[in-house]
DNA sequence: ATGGCTTTAAACTAAAGA
């Protein structure tokens, strides 16, 4: 009999994220979402509002829990798990940030890290200093909370597109930030932590993005960038049979510029 | 074309995003 019990670990399992730019805006998208794609974890970023303000009621009234961590106009993430969160923590201890990009919390045994990396705004700019100051505490920390957690997933909006190929235009971004040789080298050390990029273990579409420019109709001409990742530790990559992006919500009616990207665990 | 589009906060304009 207990050869067939099935514990936490075995349980199959979907981790999304999506950068919804204003939950305010985006709450109606995000419920009809979830409808439709019922995953077990949902990670938010860019949710622009005040933790007064997060639309807990409708959010729990969808059968989701959430821990969030918002601020005035910028920022702000969220988990959203259909199953209960522990040992949540609220930015990295390690760096000193009077912004809210990270929240993180352990669900059935797995280790959930919601990141909004700095966008980095342009090479020569003090925020691309911070981006790279941020990035680099993040693998200290990660580094660290790996020991503690084996299975650890780190899902979010990177601002790095990892390669050429994850860049529609790559000739028009050199010199731009999300595409440098520092922010790149940043997400291979990420990945030399001995994790996988989940999107890249699977046979995909090409030139599929996941944040498309609002302006010049960016998404029609397919002109966008893959920045939204899911990285995974080796147990829960061994695991993994799927990682898409879902272009749908893209196409609705005032959209967020970013898709969401959904792993299944086996 | 330091433009293009969207959001916020505040105030009829500016900052930031990517």
């Amino acid at each position: 009999m207990s050869d067939f019990v099935i514990t936490a670990s075995d349980k199959h399992m979907k981790l999304a994220t999506w950068n919804v730019n204003s939950l305010k805006v985006r709450l109606p998208h995000v419920l009809k979402w979830l409808e439709d794609n019922p995953v077990d974890i949902l990670c938010l970023q860019e949710l622009k509002t005040v933790d007064e303000k997060f639309p807990l009621a409708e959010i729990e009234a969808a059968g989701y829990h959430a821990v969030f961590s918002g601020q005035k106009t910028y920022n702000g993430v969220a988990i959203l798990s259909r199953h209960p969160m522990t040992d949540v923590v609220k930015n990295n201890p390690l760096f000193e940030d009077t912004h809210q990009r990270i929240i993180a919390a352990t669900i059935e045994g797995i280790r959930i890290i919601c990141v909004y990396i700095p966008n980095g705004q342009s090479l020569d700019s003090d925020k691309f200093v911070y981006k790279m100051n941020w990035l680099k505490s993040l693998h200290e920390w990660v580094k660290a909370e790996m020991v503690r957690y084996p299975q650890l997933a780190i899902l979010g909006d990177y601002n790095i597109a990892p390669e050429d190929r994850d860049v529609h235009d790559p000739a028009a971004w050199v010199g731009m930030t999300h595409v440098s040789a520092p922010e790149r080298n940043a997400f291979r050390d990420l990945l030399g932590l001995d994790m996988k990029d989940a999107f890249r273990m699977f046979e995909q579409p090409e030139k599929l993005f996941s944040w498309w420019d609002y302006r010049q109709m960016g998404f029609r001409r397919n002109a966008g960038l893959r920045i939204d990742h899911i990285l995974l530790t080796q147990p829960l990559a061994a695991r993994c049979t799927e990682c898409v992006i879902d272009k749908v919500p893209r196409k609705w009616e005032q959209p967020s510029d970013h898709a969401p990207v959904i792993a299944t665990l086996s």
